[in-house]
RNA sequence: GCCGCCAUCGUCUAGUGGCCUAGGACAUCGGAUUCUCAUUCCGAAAAUCACGGGUUCAAAUCCCGUUGGCGGUACCA
C-alpha cells in the first residue's frame, strides 16, 4: 500500500519548493492508488507562523493537490511523542539530560540505505555521529521523533523528502529500529537552487506559492514546470496535465541533482497555457484573477485578442486600460512616430470615420484606411499607428480595428477629436 | 574542519559502452508572416560532456582520484 504526506512546517508561507515535494508526494500517492495526507510539523514554536498553516491549505487547494484525511497536527499529539520518548529510555536507548530525552547513538558500525532516488547506496559511519534530541525540554519532540512517529503510525511508504534530511537519515533509521518498526523506503529529492546556486527556501527569501498566484500564474502550470525541475517524461512531451503526469511519474525517474528555478521558463510555459485555453475557459480564469477590476464583466470581448499577447494573467491589465479609461495623451509618444504632420493627418482621418457607414466593420474599417493612405500618400503601417496612438495613446495594442470595434464608433470618434485638440494645444 | 550528496549548452534536460563530429526545451540572436506588440514558422549561435588517471578494440556513459558546488554538522525544520 501506498501512503505519502506532505509535512511542511507552518514557518512561513507555503514556498515554491514545497510544491515540487507535495506534487510528487501526490502523484506517487495517485499513482499508486494510495492515500496523500497532510501533516503539520509545528513543533518549534519560535518559529511558528499562525497563518502559514491556512496558507499551506489554501495554496494546496488552489494547485488541485487535495490530500486525503484529516490533517495532522503535530503539536495536538504531544503525548504521543512523549510515550515513545519514554519508551526509548526504558530500553536504554535514550536518556534524559538537563530536561531534554537524548538518543543514545551507537558508535560503531555503519547505516546503509537504498534510496528511491537514483536507487543510490548512503552510507553512514555511526563513529562519526552523535547522540542527537528527540523530546526538547519544553515538551515538543524534535522533528527525529516526530518524523519516525509519525510515519510510523501513518504507515507512510515512502518517505518523500527533501534532500536536507539525508545526513540525518541514521538518526531516522535508527530511532525505527530503536522502536521496533519497520524502517519505510525513503525518496531524498534533489534540492531546488535560486539562481544564486544557493537552496531555495523560505529563509532564503523564496517567492511564496500565493505571490505566484498574485502575479498572474496558473496553478497547472506552476505544477507543470515544478515537475519538470528534476523529472522528465518518459518521450519529451513538456506540457503535461497533472492526469498525465499521474500516469507516467515514477520516483526511480526523478534526477539526483539539484536544478536551478528559471522563472522564465516558467512565464513561456504560463503564456502556453493561456494560448491553449479556449476564450471562454480564459474570460472566466481572468475574471476570478481580477476580483477587484472594476469592467470585469465586460471583458469578454477583448480576450481573443489579448490571447496571444499576455504570458500572465496580470498582463492583461496594461494591456487593456485603455479601453476602459480615456487615454493620457503625450507629445513624445506622438513625436516617435514616423510620420510627423499628426493634425492634417488625424483630420482626414476623422473626416472619414465620420462619413462611415455604422456598425463599423473591421474589414470595410481597414479598408477604407488603407485606402486612405494610399490617397495621402502615407504609408500604410505609419497612419495605422498613428491611429493607434489616438485612440489608446500607447504605441502597442491588441489589433486596432478589433479594439476600435470593441471601444465603439462614438468612443472612437470622441478619442479622435481629443487627439486632435491635444496636438492643438501642444 | 568533518560527514554526505552532486557534476552534459546561460537554465531545465536526453543520454545506462559503439547509432554522439552530444539531441530537445527555455532564454539569446537572425529571418519570414504582420497595422504595433505578440503568436506562428524557419534558421543560427551555444556543452573540449568539471579536471586527471585508469578499464576497454571502443567511455559523456564503468572505476579511482582531484577540484568545484550544494546540503548537514541546533533542545530549527
Amino acid at each position: 500500500m501506498i501512503k505519502t504526506r506532505f509535512a511542511p512546517s507552518p514557518t512561513g508561507m507555503m514556498h515554491i519548493g514545497g510544491v515540487r515535494t507535495a506534487l510528487y508526494a501526490y502523484l506517487v500517492a495517485r499513482k499508486g492508488n494510495g492515500t496523500f495526507d497532510l501533516r503539520i510539523e509545528d513543533t518549534d514554536r519560535n518559529r511558528f507562523v499562525p497563518e502559514a498553516q491556512k496558507d499551506i491549505e489554501a495554496n494546496l487547494k488552489w494547485l488541485g493537490l487535495n490530500f486525503d484525511g484529516e490533517i495532522i497536527v503535530q503539536s495536538e499529539r504531544k503525548e504521543l511523542y512523549q510515550k515513545y520518548a519514554q519508551e526509548l529510555i526504558e530500553k536504554d536507548v535514550a536518556y534524559r539530560q538537563e530536561g531534554a530525552i537524548w538518543f543514545k547513538m551507537p558508535k560503531e558500525g555503519q547505516v546503509k540505505s537504498i534510496d528511491l532516488i537514483g536507487e543510490r547506496e548512503v552510507a553512514f559511519n555511526l563513529a562519526e555521529q552523535k547522540d542527537f534530541v528527540l523530546l526538547k525540554s519544553d515538551g515538543f519532540p524534535t522533528y527525529h521523533l516526530a518524523h519516525v512517529v509519525d510515519d510510523h503510525l501513518m504507515e507512510t511508504n515512502p518517505v518523500i523528502r527533501g534532500d536536507e534530511w539525508l545526513s540525518s537519515l541514521p538518526k531516522h533509521i535508527l530511532t525505527f529500529k530503536a522502536l521496533g518498526f519497520d524502517v519505510p523506503q525513503y525518496a531524498h529529492l534533489p534540492l531546488i537552487l535560486g539562481t544564486d546556486r544557493a537552496k531555495l527556501s523560505k529563509r532564503h527569501g523564496a517567492k511564496g506559492v500565493s505571490e505566484f498566484r498574485k502575479d498572474g500564474y496558473l496553478p497547472e502550470a506552476i505544477l507543470n514546470y515544478m515537475a519538470l525541475l528534476g523529472w522528465t517524461p518518459p518521450d519529451d512531451k513538456e506540457i503535461l496535465s497533472l492526469e498525465e503526469m499521474i500516469a507516467l511519474f515514477d520516483l526511480k525517474d526523478v534526477h539526483s541533482t539539484p536544478a536551478v528555478f528559471d522563472i522564465t521558463k516558467l512565464e513561456w510555459m504560463n503564456g502556453e497555457y493561456i494560448r491553449q485555453m479556449s476564450s471562454e475557459e480564459l474570460t472566466k480564469r481572468l475574471q476570478e484573477f481580477l476580483v477587484d477590476h472594476p469592467n470585469k464583466d465586460r471583458i469578454a470581448p477583448v480576450v481573443p485578442l489579448i490571447k496571444d499577447r499576455i504570458k500572465k494573467l496580470s498582463d492583461f491589465i496594461p494591456l487593456t486600460d485603455f479601453i476602459w479609461e480615456k487615454p493620457e495623451y503625450d507629445i513624445e509618444v506622438f513625436k516617435k512616430l514616423k510620420i510627423q504632420n499628426h493634425q492634417e493627418i488625424l483630420e482626414k482621418i476623422l473626416e472619414k470615420m465620420e462619413t462611415m457607414k455604422k456598425p463599423w466593420k473591421t474589414e470595410v474599417f481597414e479598408k477604407t484606411f488603407r485606402d486612405l493612405s494610399d490617397e495621402m500618400q502615407v504609408k500604410t503601417g505609419n497612419m495605422f499607428q498613428l491611429i493607434r496612438v489616438a485612440v489608446s495613446g500607447q504605441t502597442v495594442t491588441p489589433p486596432l480595428f478589433e479594439s476600435i470595434q470593441i471601444l465603439g464608433e462614438e468612443e472612437t470618434l470622441k478619442r479622435i477629436k481629443e487627439s486632435v485638440e491635444f496636438l492643438q494645444a501642444v
